[in-house]
DNA sequence: TATTTTCTCGTTAACGTTACCGAACACTAT
DNA sequence: ATAGTGTTCGGTAACGTTAACGAGAAAATA
């Protein structure tokens, strides 16, 4: 009573139930919503929880649930030309791990983004194995919403990332709006130019027609321009091609042809166009704008050569996902709504304090 | 053995200690590493415990531990002027509700950033009761250097946030590098213009000797401009004052006489001369880039008179702080070395998405 | 009235870990 | 021989929560 540690116990269930005069059983059937608990003893119970503010122990409660949940993920797997969807299975592994010791249980799939047969494959798997919530980061926009669609009848929880798409997920979707991240592309490349200015916009990926998001990224680079009425003159090129050898031929006709000030590529292979004038230093360089957070793009943007990267954490993304389902399924939270991703600005001077 | 759903049990100590042929109050003197096992069952344990690959229950474990620690938090207290603080105590508070349910006993003090004495005051609370660490955001350097070193001698966990300073803590610096805060500055300062351009550097803030590691951020941007050898004239006003009329005042000479193209300051204080060129439309508005993500800040960011805004998450500072003492306390875990904080860019274009 | 059903609610094992208590044994000092 | 001192180990309560089991009373059916 003198002593100096004040004993802060935790105000539990136990008690909960001295309070209010029962035994800890119906205190947890009116927490949990259960039946066989007469009105009367239901308000009292209720009564004192908000009362003191009653917060549960949630380690104590999934040490003592015994979860039978399974989580199906489908992503693009890992090419050499994009390390991206590397980054973002990091952060589902990440997710996964803290999920395991809740009894989770996680299976990746992934499948090739050049070939739908292969994404057509994992998703038969899922529907045919007893999943209870599947995170996909959809790239077949018609193959994926008829995917997600069997998936809602046969009551399996569905949730995007990366990128969305018009038939909904029950879960809604993780990642950033694409057509802000054009915007900001447009925001920077108004500081680095001025009237008159020449910007020439890339595409660069085998298999383009697949891409259709890119759409919506040059979308907002050109409204966010040309509503500054400075006379830029935009052009878009595309390059359909995976190849150094390929790309470089395609580049250097459409470059010599226009002499750009900016160069903006629209996805994360702007490490090639890096490449490109680390080879040839006899042509006056652009400003140069790219996404995602790639060893190989990083590499020129320290050398001086990209000058922004515009960043979405795809790592994060895989995380949240999990966290999600970790929230919805175990604590029973319902957030619904989830606000965009943040879109990052990386430069020479703040890449080496990136990510942690 | 024939269904579908694979009981996939957790590996745990009472497994281990089965195969060990031993009793899990064994197992756990093992993990423990405490006294009264002998070397021959010790080693059978942890040859168990390494051939399995066993990972412990965290929340099993912090569900048994009956914890008693405490830890005192120091921290300027939120002043007008600066929102900053505020979301620093943000995360702090977001960090120790997450450390409750775990026992973690957490106190914040505040102090006045302009009166020492108000300082040496709640260290002194600190001294005198019983905390196991103690987080700290400098602003005092001597005063806080006597300060840790008085910690130490008490056997008192030590950790700085937002600002590091000569005497180490025993446990680190959680924040961002100061002089590449200021480098970036210069980076940006370099696309928004060219040669000979002219550039004002302001340091706002009353008791401005207070405030030295505003000079780490002034010399990276410097330097960094320098090193460009495009003849920039870089000038630097102190304005001592916090109240508006009176910045105004010494705002309206120095603009006047120097007319810069770039306008860098220093510290959080740039949504007063954000509100400066709102009130004088009048006079030409140069570029303004300056730091942190306040409300007042974000509010000329979105009305386009500020351009680039340089944050550094406060609130990520003091939720990191308490989760390492978290991991240092409980997980037992030593991560001695941090990689500092990132250095984030916000523009018109992404401060929606920013913070989550 | 006797039997069954329904509605409430208390009791208890379990989740994986920690830490205390004391048993069993060997050794030393009387 | 007895008593005392270590050393090594097993057994078990406890942490806060969940959910299965079953007891007792009230209500419905016969």
């Amino acid at each position: 009573m003198m002593s100096d540690d004040k004993e802060k116990k935790r105000f539990g269930i136990k008690d909960i139930a001295k309070l209010a005069n029962v035994s800890i059983g119906t205190v947890d059937r009116v927490l949990n919503n259960r039946k066989d608990v007469s009105g009367a003893t239901r308000k009292k119970v209720k009564d004192i929880i908000k009362e003191y503010n009653y917060q549960p122990n949630l380690y104590a409660r999934s040490l003592s649930v015994k979860n039978n949940i399974k989580i199906s993920v489908i992503i693009p797997k890992t090419s050499l030309q994009t390390g991206y969807w590397q980054l973002c299975l990091d952060g589902i592994s990440k997710g996964i791990q803290e999920l395991e010791p809740f009894g989770i249980q996680t299976e990746v799939f992934l499948y090739d983004q050049e070939d739908v047969h292969t994404f057509l494959e994992v998703s038969e798997k899922t529907i045919k194995s007893h999943f209870n919530a599947v995170v996909i980061a959809p790239i077949f926009i018609e193959e994926t919403e008829a995917f997600v669609k069997k998936c809602h009848r046969k009551k399996l929880q569905t949730i995007y990332i990366n990128s969305d798409i018009p038939t909904k997920s029950t879960l809604g979707y993780i990642g950033p709006d694409l057509n802000s991240t054009g915007r900001l592309a447009g925001n920077l490349t108004s500081y680095l130019v001025g009237t008159n200015a020449k910007i020439l916009i890339l595409n660069i990926a085998k298999g383009l027609e697949n891409y259709k998001y890119l759409d919506t990224k040059i979308e907002g680079y050109r409204t966010y321009l040309n509503n500054l009425n400075k006379n830029f003159r935009i052009e878009v090129v595309d390059i359909p091609y995976n190849e150094y050898t390929e790309v470089e031929k395609e580049l250097w006709t459409s470059i010599r042809k226009s002499t750009p000030d900016v160069l903006f590529v629209t996805n994360s292979r702007v490490s090639v166009v890096g490449r490109f004038f680390h080879d040839h230093q006899e042509i006056k360089k652009p400003y140069i704008i790219g996404f995602d957070f790639l060893e190989a793009n990083v590499d020129y943007l320290s050398k001086g050569i990209v000058d922004f990267l515009i960043c979405q954490r795809p790592d994060k993304q895989g995380y949240f996902a999990l966290n999600y389902l970790y929230r919805f399924f175990l604590l029973k939270e319902n957030v619904t709504n989830f606000k965009p991703m943040p879109i990052d600005i990386i430069t020479i001077e703040n890449y080496m304090f990136y990510e942690n």
